[in-house]
DNA sequence: AAAAACCCTGTAGCCACTACTGGGTCAATA
DNA sequence: TATTGACCCAGTAGTGGCTACAGGGTTTTT
């Protein structure tokens, strides 16, 4: 299976797959002679792994522990226990800040409902007052 | 007023600030015989307010734009309510993506409640059974 | 006078790609 | 058979928003 091939079936760009490779994500395959890269199911089967991972949001360093302990089935799996207990963490501090954000962008959006100048428009004018409270320590 | 007070004022950190010189974000200010940069309040202020946009996840691209309008007070500000209304559309949508994925974490992390070895680890198992189910296409 | 703290420019690195340059190879058509 | 088009290759540079150097110069404090 050629590398286009393996982007079909997979639904990863051509240049993704090749930069996993140059970064040891994903193995070399062997090449045909021509020196096209030649891949087989395991490919297919690891790759979709990457990106399943990678669906849910898992930095690379993390996808490339996960493939590693799919290699070592014997070592203890608490630690995988604890880097998906971290990225959860992780995806949670981030869901909370943004929660935030949705709430603090509502209220703004909210100070201009007519369009008018921008000498008058009340989100301007609350980013400016916001940054100023905010901004200087002397306040 | 030299870099590292407007940072101390600011809370920003030096680097930052040079930066945001360098991409045309924050006027170059006066230097000083020496070379030093000399800031004054007005840079404290334009400061602050991009820092405050950051803090709302806005990309420096449009911080430039509103900055742009406050410097023209007499166009409409229709342009900034279709901005903010277009970064909280933005926000909403990675808010919900977000959700998904804490839910789909959630089940994962469920699936395995002592620790054993990888082997028998419902985390990793469940992991590359669904990275087959999406993978191939010939499903 | 010496040491610490500050300032300068410029470059490289982070993440996870994406795009591009400038080629080589292969299958189908005119 | 010539050529078009689709595919493949390696390597480099760009994205965003910083951060971290390297290798200097200046100012302030001790």
């Amino acid at each position: 299976m050629r590398i286009g091939e393996l982007g079909n079936e997979t639904g990863v760009d051509i240049e993704t797959i090749r930069h996993y490779e140059k970064i040891g994500l994903l193995s070399a395959p062997p090449r045909e002679p021509n020196g096209y890269r030649n891949y087989e199911t395991s490919h297919v089967e690891r790759l979709a792994f990457i990106r399943h991972c990678r669906a849910l949001d898992m930095p690379l360093a993390d996808v490339k522990r996960l493939l590693d302990y799919i290699t070592h089935p014997e070592v203890d799996c608490g630690d995988i226990n604890r880097l998906i207990d971290a990225h959860l963490h992780n995806v949670r501090e981030r869901l909370h800040s943004m929660q935030n954000l949705e709430k603090q962008l509502e209220v703004l959006r909210s100070r201009c409902e007519d369009s008018h100048t921008v000498r008058d428009c009340g989100i301007l004018s609350e980013l400016v007052a916001a940054s100023h409270k905010t901004g200087a320590k002397s306040d």
